[in-house]
DNA sequence: CTCATACTTAGTGATATAAGTAATAGAGAATTG
DNA sequence: AAATTCTCTACCGACAATATCACTAAGTATTCA
């Protein structure tokens, strides 16, 4: 076929060539790290598992929409871009054109995102286009913005795209149709795949109509997940036909071929699914097949029974959230299969089953919320039961509808500014204001059905009652964030939705196979779609969105209420507003409160909370979608990043780098083993639980059902001013104690509601970063990381035999869970094989037995793993025992045992268990005896102090402080550890923190002496922080310098993991800000602007985000070997999971890839990136007055000053230096010269030989110059060798 | 013979002063005593027991002991370098019956109070009835210093409760504060700062102010025009005053009204209605509780009340929205009203 | 018609708020005259 | 440039002050030459 190059081709006058519009690639703006990075790395490896690719790439500035090194200049143009943005794609869903291309004209005055413009426009062109009933309009309107409006903008692909699906959509004959096609299609930048790569603009129709029809493309043109769909159309466009099956069709799918499928396509269906539903709509052949599949399976009559009566076919059989109601118990049917094929069989069925309910749970949230209300308000209205206790659900069904008007109300209002159809002269001021405040607000409430919005307000508010310290209600700001971002929540999954809708519109899936390879297509689509967006509300949308939603539903949500009669003090009934929006002082500070009128608090509590439980974040029933890019992994439908950034556009930027360079791979690949482990809820313990739960008496870490709070009587008027304070505290206390209490209680409920809702039901946990790269499951309430509660409950769904050291492993794991923990293996096998008799006494009468399992540091599970060991014991052969239970493998110290690796500390690497011994060793015991031989030594030398401590030293007084040392517990806080312990035997305040004072400092000495290395290593990088965040850049803003000739310090600390993961630490100072909503203002962080370094936490958080990031590492390299071996794998930061037969196996893969990680020498290369990231940045010191350099920089300031006839600035020195640097790294060589003649004061500090023996100490006077960023030298490293953890059995046990 | 007055030289050499500053000009601090007329509260001098907190360098305390002899004087207070100092000055007294004693505890502390009185039975003044001013005792203090402001606050609820030192009576005070301190409390309907405490010292005590600092630049106060005119301060330049940086500071006398005011229900009406204190009533009483609103524009019948502002209302009008929401059935429960911000558990 | 000026408005910064400094005390940064 | 005062006190997950007024900059209307 032939094709123009486009620079041939002249459309309506455009004419400049896409070369220069982009004058020069992304790269091209990287700078080279210098050949010594390299050079010492001997370039990039096989061996590099992340590490090196990654941190080139983010070593370069330049990259992304947030440049390191102009982050302070950039700052407001950023933030501005943020909110452009989001505005932008707010106007275009509400259809409001002018003003969106209003914002177009702003976007476009931004220079340095004019490279991305072209983005902006064709979502613009996209709407306009949609909107369009002829061609000319849309080419004509093109031409004008991109030749007059947008000069210095070109097309692109996606704008040919757009133009394509226009052309195709509104031509009248073959002929134009064709002719426009054509002249598009060869105005191609990046050739036609680039064009047919824009999946979201182009339908499935439209590359049918390009391939079959027009015959202008060749099916290998299209991308390469819709080639097939497209293709069948073409092939049997008449077809319809059920896919074959297996004889006897108990096999299901297992007989056919994804590749070779055959398609059906149904012509009949026209007609263009506007709105999302018809997606939404159940997938009714692809259950029959389910269903068929199910009743295939050797079932129980019961089982059997139950896929019976169970309808697929309704959305309202999504989870089990009604007591009573069962769903079909899959892990049953899963357990009790007999073959290996009977098992993939079902496991493909429920997993299909599953991908479409995970579809409707994402979705359908809101509706089914709503659906519930309706069906309770109906039944009892049906019986005739509408009474002045009304239930709860009634109630929000009658808030919802009397809502509803007014939201629909406020956004026809709102459209009504937008479209500037309102007359201003006649509105009063106070509704002159509201308008203005609509044309904020406005685009962004106008996106989400009112229905979803009344909804999801009632839902979220009743989910905050009692958070944030408030007795009965909740925080303002806390609330409006909340309903804001749930509507943006709702909005982005509705989009995708829709999007979606789009795509496959043409497509109705009658056949299974067909449907499946749309599924596949659907999902690759998605995942491209979430990568694109890149758009969030701000902060301040969220919260006005918030405000108006919230200050409706108070405005009808009214309660029935008793009070007294002053003067007769009866009982008198009332209604009042169920929300009251109002302040409370604490410390003098107001806090805006949104509180829950009691009478509904009550009803609450005696509630189940299935209505608030957030949707959204449930565990998955499909593998979470693979990590793929910075933003898209996970859910399928909420978005949800990488990383929880703290509101860190710098975190993100270098995430992004990285992400798009492809260098973090390792990390995905780590989280999504995390992910696609399987679990399933622990049926008996949930029985339990529940049980127990029901009884609404507190039991273990359960808190009871409290109704009132009772506070103590106030003392008389003219009491001491004392006891006025003490009764004040005590009710505080006990105000706090009930809300801790019903908060505790209520977080339970969730978790209780949640697994109640997944008995029986296969599920995952999807799991995302902190800004260190730990791992942590996207669900809350309910996972893998939550309390002792949380775990018993939590069992794998996968089941493999125990096997003979497996029952050991077993056996290991509960003498673990009791704190029988710091034997040997022998030993502790020993302790559980002692209690056999309790084990089966609690595993077969936990409640009203011996209670033998309560005892245990962690009952639950403990209680979990007896009636585990119980089952597998009753077995003729335990070995053979299907075991499912988690057995866990902690690290002894984790933070310690990274640290003795780099430190290379023997003595510390033998005392955390990184050599091999017969006995586990116990860190803290060690310490508390290293304690105790320096009391004795004092008390031998006369020291009173230590003569009363050194009998009273513990390895329990010491472990927190040892523990907390490890992230840079100061003497202050230390000191509080070790008083708390002391108290206990010292009843003298006064005296007890005397004695803590002095036993601090011996215990600092003491864990310093064990991990001297260790130690010297968290001072270096702690010194290393402080200089950094202390450091200049070049290129500072001016406005940096607004206090005098003292900068606002802007580096953070950054650094990459081995994996590759960039790290920023994102200690800034906090700039919030006051925003106007209609509730109140509220004071939030604005997350785009970039503040102040704070040096402090900086430097604070370095050593143990440092030593969190490797372990962080660690666990994700463990991860992924785990599996690669086809091991089951959760881990919570430094303890592993499996299952109990393949903990030897995990054992060697986590030592293994411990030493792999040690074995380079992480601080050297720390410190070479460190070199590198911060080359050319300046610190200030203080040097002698007296020395040379020292009058020189004096001399030369003088004279500058004089040049410039004002005082030469801090400011105006950097600028200099900046100048110099620039004209030295310039490839002109006469500008090299001049470079090099230039005199700067520091300059005449890079003449002197060795700087740091000018530097002073505070003492003696000095003056104050800049030098370049010099971070010190690497402290030596001990002798221990990490090779030699190979073989320490006690690493992780 | 008299106390010596101490000098500003040796006073310079005191390091800390905790953010509190002294007058140290001794013709200011008569013409102070002069305005304020002590012997007309205090006819029997010899009656007269004085208790002087943080008297810091104590130039006013000797000053004030020379000029009126009373027969009892404690100076209260613990800072280390003030204790030197006043221990020193007492040693110059050689007679038996010293004018002056310190009494070394903090006046911060309410036990310090309860040790004076009740414990050590150091200074037991008489109890009165709540007729007139306690005319046998006086407490003088300055609280110009970072917890003052902070202190006096919690005094001036002590007197709307009758205890601490009030429950002796009621108690006339003198005390030295910010001038920004001052203001409030003194800031009638209408002035911006109007506030909380400037409802309880007018609905407490009756307080005037007796001296106040010059501005440096204009020479004029920051009080408005009417207060000076009502008040007739004395005033003082910033040179008076010790250290000679700072914020200006302010001489009031309190006077404890005899009252009988529903305390905790002013309170949380007062405290919740100076929240929004530029919003019309009928708007801004919807915050005081569930309904609050239409409950109050029920019984409010006078519209123009309706249409005032939090900040414009009189102590009347305050007073009488706490009896309307004392009335009120459906009222809040005042004493849940309060937030813990981090419930910290560990 | 343009320019200048008064007037409006949006945005920013400062200050007050409540009222035991939670039990404690020392280092290091920030402010200030 | 030195001295006093202010802040913070173990990491992460984590979760947040607000009303009002004075003042400034920018924009708008008005008015006048």
């Amino acid at each position: 076929m032939l094709r123009c190059s486009r620079s041939c081709y002249r459309f309506h006058g455009v004419k400049r060539l896409i070369g220069q519009l982009r004058p020069l690639s992304q790269t091209a703006f990287l700078k080279k790290p210098s050949m010594n990075y390299y050079g010492l790395e001997s370039g990039p490896s096989n061996d590099d598992i992340g590490f090196l690719k990654s941190s080139v790439v983010s070593m370069a500035p330049g990259f992304g929409t947030f440049d390191n090194a102009q982050a302070a200049a950039q700052a407001g143009e950023s933030r501005n871009i943020m909110n452009l943005w989001s505005l932008l794609e707010a106007c275009l869903h509400s259809g409001y054109m002018d003003r969106a291309f209003s914002i177009l004209r702003s976007l476009y005055n931004l220079k340095s995102y004019r490279a991305s413009f072209i983005d902006d426009y064709n979502k613009y062109l996209t709407k306009f286009a949609e909107n369009a009933t002829d061609l000319k309009t849309v080419d004509k309107k093109l031409f004008e913005d991109l030749q007059k409006t947008f000069p210095a903008v070109d097309y692109n692909d996606k704008t040919l795209a757009i133009l394509i699906h226009n052309a195709i959509k509104l031509s009248d004959s073959k002929e134009t149709r064709s002719k426009h096609c054509e002249t598009y299609l060869r105005m191609a930048v990046s050739g036609y795949r680039g064009i047919l790569s824009n999946v979201e603009v182009l339908t499935i129709q439209d590359y049918r109509t390009l391939l079959h029809d027009l015959g202008l493309i060749e099916v290998h043109d299209l991308p390469a997940e819709l080639g097939p769909i497209v293709v069948a159309s073409g092939v049997s466009p008449e077809g319809t036909e059920e896919p074959k099956r297996t004889a006897g069709g108990t096999h299901g799918i297992t007989g056919m071929a994804k590749d070779s499928p055959e398609f059906a396509f149904d012509n009949e269906i026209k007609t263009v699914a506007k709105d999302a539903k018809e997606l939404l709509a159940v997938d009714t052949i692809g259950m029959k097949v389910v269903r068929h599949t199910l009743l295939g399976l050797s079932l129980t009559e019961e089982q059997r029974k139950q896929v019976k009566d169970f309808n697929f076919e309704t959305a309202s059989n999504l989870l089990n959230f009604e007591e009573g109601q069962s769903n079909i118990d899959f892990f049953e049917i899963h357990r009790t299969l007999k073959t290996d094929e009977e098992r993939e069989s079902f496991a493909k069925a429920l997993d299909e089953f599953n991908q479409d309910r995970q579809h409707q749970l994402e979705h359908r949230a809101t509706d089914a919320a709503k659906e519930r209300w309706r069906h309770d308000f109906e039944e009892a209205k049906a019986r005739g039961d509408l009474s002045i206790q009304k239930k709860l659900n009634v109630k929000l069904w009658d808030w919802f509808n009397q809502m509803l008007p007014l939201v629909k109300e406020e956004v026809k209002r709102c459209a009504e500014v937008a479209n500037h159809s309102v007359q201003d002269g006649s509105l009063s001021a106070k509704e002159k204001k509201q308008n203005k405040a609509r044309e904020d607000y406005g685009p962004y409430l106008t996106l989400v059905d009112p229905e979803k919005m009344c909804v999801i307000t009632i839902l979220e508010l009743l989910k905050l009652n009692s958070t944030g310290g408030v007795i009965e209600g909740m925080r303002t700001a806390r609330a409006v964030i909340s309903v804001g971002k749930a509507i943006e929540m709702e909005f982005r999954a509705e989009l995708l939705l829709k999007n979606e809708a789009h795509v496959f519109k043409d497509i109705k899936k009658n056949s299974h196979v067909f449907k499946l390879l749309v599924q596949r297509a659907r999902n690759t689509f998605r995942s491209m779609k979430i990568e694109e967006s890149k758009i969030l509300w701000p902060q301040e949308a969220r919260a006005k969105i918030g405000s108006i939603l919230i200050s409706m539903l108070i405005h009808v949500a009214r309660v029935r209420v008793e009070g007294t009669d002053p003067l007769t003090q009866e009982k008198i009934q009332g209604e009042a507003p169920a929300f009251s929006h109002g302040y409370q002082y604490h410390n003098g500070s107001k806090l805006g409160v949104l509180k829950i009128h009691r009478s509904l608090v009550h009803q609450l509590n005696g509630e189940r909370l299935v209505a608030a439980v957030q949707p959204q974040l449930l565990p998955m029933l499909v593998k979470p979608r693979p990590w793929k890019s910075w933003n898209s992994g996970g859910y399928y439908y909420t978005q949800s990043t990488l990383i929880r950034s703290k509101e860190s556009p710098e975190q993100v930027a270098y995430l992004k780098a990285v992400s798009d360079a492809g260098a973090i791979e390792n990390v995905y690949r780590g989280l999504n083993v995390l992910g696609e482990t399987a679990w399933t809820v622990n049926r008996k313990m949930f029985d339990m639980m529940s049980h127990v739960w029901n009884t609404g008496e507190p039991f273990l870490d359960i808190p009871g059902n409290q109704s009132k709070l009772v506070l103590t009587p106030q003392p008389p008027r003219d009491a001491d001013p004392s006891v006025h304070r003490q009764w004040k505290l005590k009710n505080k206390e006990l105000a706090n104690e009930f809300s801790g209490g019903r908060s505790a209680r209520c977080d339970a409920n969730y978790k209780l509601e949640i697994a109640r809702a997944f008995l029986g039901e296969k599920f995952y946990f999807p799991h995302n970063l902190d800004f260190r790269g730990r791992a942590y499951p996207l669900s809350p309430h309910f996972n893998h990381l939550g309390n002792d509660m949380s775990r018993g409950l939590m069992i794998f769904w996968n089941g493999k035999q125990l096997g003979s050291n497996g029952l050991k492993w077993l056996k290991v794991h509960l003498s673990n869970l009791f704190g029988f923990d710091k034997a040997p293996l022998e030993e502790r096998i020993a302790f559980t094989e002692s209690h056999l008799e309790d084990i089966k006494d609690s595993a077969e009468d936990p409640l009203n037995g011996k209670g033998w399992w309560k005892q245990a540091d962690k009952p639950w599970q403990a209680l979990a793993t007896c009636m585990e060991l119980n089952a597998a014991l009753k077995l003729d052969n335990p070995c053979e025992f299907i075991s499912h239970i988690p057995v866990h493998q902690d690290g002894t110290c984790n933070g310690l045992q990274h640290y003795a690796a780099l430190g290379g500390d023997v003595e510390g690497a033998k005392q955390v268990n990184l050599m091999p011994s017969d006995r586990p060793q116990d860190v803290y015991s060690h310490v508390a005896k290293l304690v105790v031989a320096r009391l004795e030594k004092a008390a031998a030398k006369g020291d009173e102090t230590a003569e009363i401590l050194k009998n009273k030293i513990t390895r329990k007084v010491v472990k927190q402080t040892v523990m907390t040392n490890v992230y840079g517990v100061t003497y202050i806080g230390a000191t509080h550890q070790i008083e708390k312990q002391l108290s206990t035997v010292f009843d003298d305040y006064k005296h007890s923190y005397e004695l803590s004072k002095y036993l601090t400092k011996h215990v600092f000495a003491s864990v310093r002496e064990l991990f001297e290395g260790a130690h010297l290593i968290q001072d270096w990088l702690g010194e290393c922080a402080k200089r950094i965040s202390k450091s200049i850049r070049l290129d500072i803003d001016e406005k940096a310098f607004r206090n005098g000739n003292k900068p606002d310090f802007m580096s953070s600390v950054i650094w990459t993991t081995p994996l590759g993961l960039p790290i920023v630490q994102p200690y800034r100072e906090n700039g919030k800000k006051q925003v106007a909503t209609n509730l109140q203002t509220v004071f939030i962080s604005d997350p785009f602007a970039v503040n102040p370094i704070n040096a402090r936490r900086q430097k604070a958080g370095f050593p143990p985000n440092f030593i969190h990031s490797l372990d962080a590492s660690h666990m994700l390299l463990s991860a992924l070997k785990c599996g690669e071996n086809k091991l089951d794998f959760a881990a919570v930061h430094d303890s592993y999971w499996t299952h109990a037969s393949d903990i030897d196996t995990m054992n060697v893969l986590l030592r293994e890839q411990f030493i792999k990680l040690h074995e380079v020498d992480l601080i050297e290369r720390l410190k070479n990136e460190f070199d590198e990231r911060y080359k050319n940045y300046l610190q200030i010191i203080k040097i002698d007055k007296k020395a040379d350099v020292a009058t020189k920089i004096v001399d030369l300031r003088k004279e500058l000053s004089q040049k410039l006839g004002r005082q030469f600035t801090l400011a105006d020195e950097i600028y200099m230096e900046k100048k110099r640097v620039q004209l030295l790294e310039s490839e002109d060589p006469v500008e090299n010269g001049e470079g090099a003649e230039m005199v700067t004061t520091v300059s005449l500090l890079g003449e002197v030989e060795d700087i740091a023996l000018l530097e002073k100490t505070s003492d003696a006077s000095g003056i104050m110059v800049l030098a370049p960023l010099k971070l010190p030298q690497i402290p030596p490293k001990g002798d221990f060798d990490v090779k030699e953890l190979e073989n320490s059995k006690y690493f992780f046990s | 013979m008299s106390l010596a007055v101490t000098s500003l030289r040796e006073l310079a050499q005191i390091q800390h002063y905790y953010g509190f500053r002294y007058v140290l000009n001794p013709s200011v601090h008569e013409q102070i005593f002069d305005k304020l007329k002590l012997s007309k509260t205090y006819p029997k001098l010899d009656k007269l027991k004085v208790l002087d907190l943080y008297p810091g360098p104590a130039q006013h305390s000797a000053i004030f002991n020379n000029r009126y002899r009373p027969a009892q004087h404690v100076l209260m207070d613990m800072r280390p370098d003030f204790v030197k100092h006043i221990s020193g000055l007492l040693e110059q007294d050689k007679t038996d019956k010293p004018a002056m004693q310190l009494y070394r505890h903090d006046p911060y502390d309410w036990k310090s109070y309860t040790d004076l009185t009740d414990a050590d039975k150091i200074l037991v003044p008489p109890r009165k009835g709540p007729e007139a001013i306690h005319d046998e005792f006086l407490i003088m203090a300055n609280l110009t210093g970072m917890i003052g402001e902070g202190l006096f606050m919690q005094w001036l609820a002590c007197i709307g409760n009758r205890n601490w030192l009030q429950r002796f009576g009621r108690v006339k005070m003198l005390v030295w504060l910010q001038e920004c301190t001052a203001v409030k409390l003194l800031a009638k309907p209408g002035d911006h700062l109007r506030s909380k405490c400037s409802l309880v010292t007018e609905a407490f005590t009756d307080t005037k102010l007796v001296a106040t600092m010059s501005n440096k630049k204009t020479g004029t106060s920051n009080f408005s025009e009417d207060l000076m005119a009502e008040h007739q301060p004395v005033m003082f330049s910033p040179q008076d005053v010790w250290l000679p940086s700072g914020k200006p500071l302010s001489l009031l006398e309190i006077n404890p009204r005899d009252h009988r005011i529903d305390l905790d229900n002013f309170d949380y009406v007062t405290k919740h209605l100076l929240i929004l204190k530029s919003t019309p009533l009928y708007e801004s009483l919807d915050s005081l509780g569930h309904g609050g609103k239409e409950y109050f524009r029920q019984v409010i019948k006078d519209q123009n009340l309706l249409e005032k502002c939090p900040k414009n209302l009189t102590l009347s009008d305050f007073l009488y929205c706490t009896e309307l929401f004392d009335k009120w059935p459906f009222k809040p429960d005042i004493y849940l009203d309060f937030i813990d911000v981090f419930q910290d558990n560990d």
